[in-house]
DNA sequence: GACGTAAACGGACTTTACCCCGTTTCTCTC
DNA sequence: GAGAGAAACGGGGTAAAGTCCGTTTACGTC
């Protein structure tokens, strides 16, 4: 006896209420970040200003961080598909160093962009930060760099190290530093001054591969 | 009336009780980690082996992941001596290419080997983790990519990036990943394997800054 | 439309970092 | 050695993450 039908979905099929809730959660942590800024959401305002228990919240997200992961996924989603199927220089077609610092450039975008989500979708403690940090940067950046037929000696290593540089900065070594005594909440995203921080990054990340190209 | 005597100690000198308590928590931290593990050490725990007050604990050391800087701090002391003041390739002296690669092999290790207490010395929410990450890498590369007269257009940023290289990895996306289902406690330090992930690392750093350098 | 099952829900409970403030102890001066 | 003042101590209190388990609800079957 097979079953009869499984349009599509490859686990067990999600239950409606299960995919509601999960948006109406996500939906409400997107209004809850935008006012009180990332962490100053909890997973009990979170629940109590969905309407839902708390044991729901985590049941649909594991922890604190896998919420956060999750809305970065989402955003990840479209930034993904650019540098997949996008035109060149960051999608696929042109030189793979050219692509390279392409995507250096639109990634520190995007990270500093988003820089108080990824930074709370780290984990404390547990082994990994699935979906966070180089899980995207390191395989894309191995690739062009194996494309690009560099002598290199350990292009698996090189690129961990070359996504660490990519990332860390916006990551762990940044901060939204509001002004001594400035208001927590609201205000623009961070990383956006007019000091351009994410231009001198881009630019750094540029010469930075450029030096390892050049034969 | 000038104060008779104040032999050294530029801020107001620290009282005795209080300096040999922080010995004892400090000690008592080691021997936990030791035991336990790092992230398996609590304050509640630490508080009660030692045998004084929790307050007392976070008087000390301000946060939980202050008790772990401080204990990095003690051996990351005699980690600068060597760097600052040891013989060439690693301290002063020697060509300054050589003297970032040695350094980073150096740090490679260095942070491997610790590489369960600098991630527990990161704080959770706090502006900057000081004393861990790249507050004392990424000055030390600064120079000595100044010093190397490379023809770097903006070599802040660029110190930046590759103190996050080389710290990134052993700090942010490795793990203790103890075989699943493995015992938590003791055990070798972590990183230590056979198949060397330091060697890989510090290799990729080699070699990432002889293209850097590369005239 | 009633039924059975598995999944989802909810909120009380536990754990842990961190705060507060009354009490104790040190240290300096006379 | 006694007294004053400041620093350190202690532990109960709070907030927030994460767990557990009894109850409810969706969905496929008859």
């Amino acid at each position: 006896m097979d079953s009869p039908l499984v349009p599509f979905g490859s686990p067990p099929t999600e239950r409606a209420d299960a995919a509601r809730n999960r948006e109406v959660l996500l939906c409400t942590a997107r209004a809850m970040i935008a006012e009180l800024g990332a962490d100053h959401v909890t997973m009990d305002g979170l629940a109590e200003r969905a309407g839902l228990g708390k044991g729901t919240v985590f049941r649909r997200f594991g922890t604190r961080a896998g919420i956060f992961r999750a809305l970065l996924d989402a955003e990840e989603q479209r930034f993904q598909c650019q540098v997949l199927s996008g035109p060149p220089p960051l999608g696929p077609g042109g030189d793979p160093v050219d692509r390279l610092i392409a995507y250096g450039r639109a990634r520190t975008r995007f990270l500093l962009e988003r820089h108080d989500i990824a930074r709370a979708a780290f984990e404390r403690k547990g082994p990994v930060p699935p979906a966070v940090g180089p899980n995207f940067s390191r395989p894309h950046i191995r690739m062009l760099l194996g494309q690009a037929a560099l002598g290199l000696p350990d292009p698996d290593t090189l690129s961990l190290q070359l996504a660490s540089a990519l990332e860390g900065p916006a990551l762990l070594f940044l901060v939204a530093d509001q002004p001594p005594g400035g208001q927590p909440p609201g205000g623009q995203p961070a990383g956006c001054g007019e000091n351009d921080l994410g231009t001198l990054l881009a630019d750094g990340w540029q010469t930075l591969v450029e030096r390892i190209a050049r034969r």
